[in-house]
DNA sequence: CATGAATGAGGATTCATTCAT
DNA sequence: GATGAATGAATCCTCATTCAT
């Protein structure tokens, strides 16, 4: 009996996975507007009524693929540690590290990228207001990473951190955006095409901008 | 009679404005996919049939308004030049200039970030290859700004100008991203609300990143 | 399970031709640019999105009603072989039991007479070259009745037969037409109204002409 | 004064007959329902409010340009008269004459006889009404010729005069009809295209039925 | 639980017609 | 007289959502 429990409760958790996942790659295929539930029904091979069992609404299903690349992207800075390091050196080798994951999440995902860049936003206010969460929450995440640096003296004493940390997430994550927008904007009608900075040139361009600045000495 | 078709050619070049203008207003507000001709037609308060006598459909209304706000922003960077500064000093009054002047402008006109952080992308592939266009000539212009100073040797000589002119701007233009995010953000299901980094705050911070960089000396 | 399958398709089949049939109706009465999918869903008593279902779009349920409609007139003279009469009164038998049952299906179905000959026309250049492609596949037919009596020795041995064919098809098809005519001219404003020759008549004008011809002896 | 006068009345005069060339030709090109008042203008151009001083609406126009059409038509058999042949070879040169001259005119002008024979029926029935009485007045007049050549002898007595005027003027309308039809069917998915009989050989085919039937002797 | 038939609100678009200039 | 800007009625079609099977 509890094992019936068990498995009718698996069998309905591996339903809603599979139409989450379904619905994401639909999603950020097509975006919000134009996805239909129809696409994520037909993409899964079931009847579309079955979401309805297991969604509210298109707006819910949305919200909840939407969460789940934000739990992802999240999980990717989870092993780091904001106090774990001690010198310049260390955290200079730490942002590299979460940059090479993030990014390296994102360049292997790109519907993930795409749906956090481009898709997400403007859908709903409710939505909207919770990417921005996200979008302070990182910031407050480097924030503490500034803190720490600016508390044991390996970085400026008169940094602000909160500005920083948002300034510093911006340009990691326009890497990410840059590879997405790359992907459909290289059509028959652009002849000049400028190939993009690869990654690992984009990671030492930020990360020499982000702890030496421009200026020459 | 010159003076008859001219006036003519006023009234239409008047109407279709006024018609740019109201779908500007709705197209910030709603987004595109919800926004609607009626919604446009009603906020200008004519029929909705008059649209169709001036634009081709909801799509070309679209992006006539995006190429109007590209325009706005894409002036305000047109009056400075690339090669007028000599020195570090200079140069960091004129990044503060520009960035004063484009928050200042998207500050202004809330509709006019949101459009071009939110609602423009994602709608058509042809749009989002044009903004990823102007987003890249955007990073050519302050690229060539950095190459002015790497030139004239009081910026580092080893700059990746092209890597540093996009996230040069992704730091700036964050902030306008915040402010528009910030907007709609503050509905009552916010009780933690944080103020963000007020405009002056905000370029000191990316400015002091941007130049000296974070770490301590 | 093959029960409740084949149920369901019976039922999707049957849904389909009741909606054929609404529409043929409608067509019938207001032609096809006059009636709107919503006639058609009010006929049949269902809502007009039930439409989208079974047929693509207006013009996709115009072409199979038409082809039911071919279809039903092309039934009506299959059962007759062209070589199974070897004399001219033979033949002549078989000519008037075939425009019988010709005028006797558009007399019983005003609707069927209607459609082919006045709304069917000029709707699409794809139907009409369908319908035009039915009125020569017809003119053989018939071209091949008289080629037997040709080879047969008992019709003129100079007999042109494929421009017969279609000229005996124009006449006996011409009393279809003034059928249909007929039904909507009798109006308030035609006080001479002169009534047809009645089917028997007609059938009788047009064997005598077209086997003796109108000389006299 | 009469001067100002009469030129006034011949300008507008010949203003309306542009107008009603320009709905002809769109007419028969579109037909009735897919031919816009905004076609017809920019055919003749001229602004699309000027046919609003010309003719009542897209309807009253279209009358219009029908009953140009049938009056040609009907022009081209009035020369003859139905009593002026005392013999068979006469009438059958008469006959060939009439037949020769309106298949001339339709294939002369193809706009005509579309308009005839596909774009003129169904658009409303008040037109299909006078489509109508013209059908039956053109039955009349060659039931006249017939009827000259049954009390004069030469055709047979026992001829159905009204029913035979009518199933020969179908055979010799077919002939037109045809020729339209033929226009738009030669598609390039029709690949055994099969050439109609040209007009000589219809003439010739029509003749033949007409005066001497089928039978061999 | 799963299905997909049915529904109709909603929205883009067209175009005949009017009327001020 | 001529014009064409303005209008909104009318219609096709889509698709999220419900619910009976």
């Amino acid at each position: 009996m509890a094992t019936l429990k068990r498995s009718g409760q698996d069998r309905a958790t591996r339903r809603r996975a599979q139409i989450l996942d379904a619905a994401y790659r639909v999603f950020a295929d097509k975006g919000f507007a134009e996805a239909t539930i129809a696409d994520i029904a037909r993409d899964l091979g079931v009847g579309h009524g079955t979401f309805y069992r297991y969604f509210q609404n298109k707006h819910d299903i949305f919200d909840h693929v939407v969460d789940e690349v934000i739990g992802r992207v999240t999980g990717a800075i989870a092993d780091e540690s904001p106090t774990a390091t001690d010198c310049l050196a260390d955290y200079r080798a730490q942002v590299r590290r979460i940059a090479e994951k993030l990014l390296g999440l994102l360049d292997a995902d790109r519907r993930a990228a795409k749906l956090l860049f481009v898709e997400a936003w403007g859908v709903s206010p409710a939505l909207d207001r919770k990417m921005q969460q996200m979008w302070r929450l990182f910031g407050q995440v480097t924030a503490a990473y500034l803190e720490n640096g600016k508390q044991k003296g390996f970085l400026r004493a008169d940094l602000d951190t909160e500005t920083t940390g948002l300034a510093v997430n911006a340009m990691i994550f326009e890497g990410g955006r840059q590879v997405v927008l790359a992907e459909g904007a290289s059509g028959p009608g652009s002849p000049e095409h400028v190939p993009l900075p690869p990654r690992q040139r984009w990671i030492d361009g930020v990360t020499a901008l982000m702890f030496d600045g421009i200026r020459g000495d």
